[in-house]
DNA sequence: ACGCTAAGTCAGCAATTGTTTACATAGCGG
DNA sequence: CCGCTATGTAAACAATTGCTGACTTAGCGT
């Protein structure tokens, strides 16, 4: 099953990290990224350990050696997962250049490594234990966003929690037309044309706005 | 492979057309019904026909029997697929109709079979036709939006289109947290907890504003 | 120079997958 | 009442899956 056939030029090749022949970390870091590709791209149960292999060019047994199975191969690519938000201290980000930063990160056209960690936060392996790893990194991503938007944690209200997560839906559900199902016109939009929209939504809500209704 | 095990009275027991012994057409009904439920939950690899026939109560080789193969009845199951906004005649639905029925639709949170069918939306089976019946299903419905917002097929400015697929990304991110990934608190929100929020973006999104920046 | 350990290779196993083939039988037309 | 066809059953197929064990070999410390 070679869904989408991945061409040698096609793997990273970082110039300034060589695979050298014997080189443990090297491996693993050739085998997760290919994996977190296949398993953005496929999902969890389409992608064989085989096709992660011959994709970094390793041995397939080499999976087992250094992450105990498929499973926890996918388990360390969810925990590698380190979006834009969360890198520099989120503390002094603005509603303002965190919603900038999803538009970039949405529209990021190039099939970089941030849309592929989004299109990674929506595979699921079916495992328990990873499933609950994907739920406390999509959360502690929401949280990211609502504590730029005022709030705390340990807040009684967590409508702002709420709305983060809705904006973290809204910018998934863009990866996932953009990326996987290929809808357009929005799937080419450039990120120009989607600033607007994406902005309007996003601002409606996560800015503070006085008349807003209090929770009933 | 059993990940989400479905005991007998978990599949719609509909008493209105009981599967006699002998009704192929009864049978390639609760194969399209235990098939839908299976795939939009597990996604199209992990669902094994042997899961759905059992769920079914049918033997495994009717499945290809009557819809040829595993992907035959994928495919059907997505030709099934039917919205409640292109139910009735959508040309005379206003935006706030639509936007009310999209909120009842991602709340739904009876598991029934209508958030069950926008998630069976996301799921892919990696087939090319298959994938193209999808696409086409969304971008119909997207139409369906766009239309009630003011949009008419063949226009020029395909704004309004956009935006109505940015609604959509919204509302299929929505189901994807409440029903499959269980990200709390959205998960367990009420409707009428959602309805505020939801409704923000929405409108946003759809509803015509004169001071709407015209297309740079 | 040399041996020891980490790193990588190879072949194959057991289980599961989708599918097919040959067979059984219910139930309606005549 | 009988037999023919549509419907359902059972068993097995080849291919693929994740994984394992025994084996090689590179490369560093001494």
């Amino acid at each position: 099953m070679e869904p989408t056939p991945v061409t040698a030029d096609d793997r990273p090749a970082d110039a300034t990290r060589i695979a050298r022949s014997r080189d443990a970390d090297g491996t693993r870091q050739l085998l997760l990224d290919a994996a977190r590709r296949r398993f953005a791209r496929d999902g969890y149960t389409a992608t064989t350990v085989r096709d992660i292999a011959t994709d970094a060019g390793v041995n397939v047994a080499l999976i087992n050696r250094y992450f105990s199975s498929k499973e926890g191969l996918f388990e360390a690519c969810l925990r590698r997962i380190t979006l834009t938000i969360d890198r520099p201290n989120a503390a002094e980000m603005t509603v303002d250049r965190i919603i900038e930063t999803i538009i970039d990160q949405v529209a990021d056209q190039t099939g970089g490594d941030y849309s592929l960690q989004l299109l990674l936060l929506l595979r699921s392996s079916g495992d328990g234990r990873a499933d609950q790893i994907r739920r406390d990194t999509i959360h502690s991503f929401a949280e990211s966003i609502a504590t730029a938007a005022g709030w705390r944690p340990g807040d009684a209200d967590d409508d702002l929690l709420l709305r983060a997560q809705i904006a973290l839906s809204t910018a998934l559900g863009m990866v996932l037309f953009r990326s996987s199902i290929a809808l357009e016109p929005v799937a080419s939009a450039s990120v120009e044309r989607l600033r607007g929209p994406l902005g309007e939504v996003l601002s409606t809500l996560l800015s503070p706005q006085a008349e807003r209704a209090p929770l009933g």
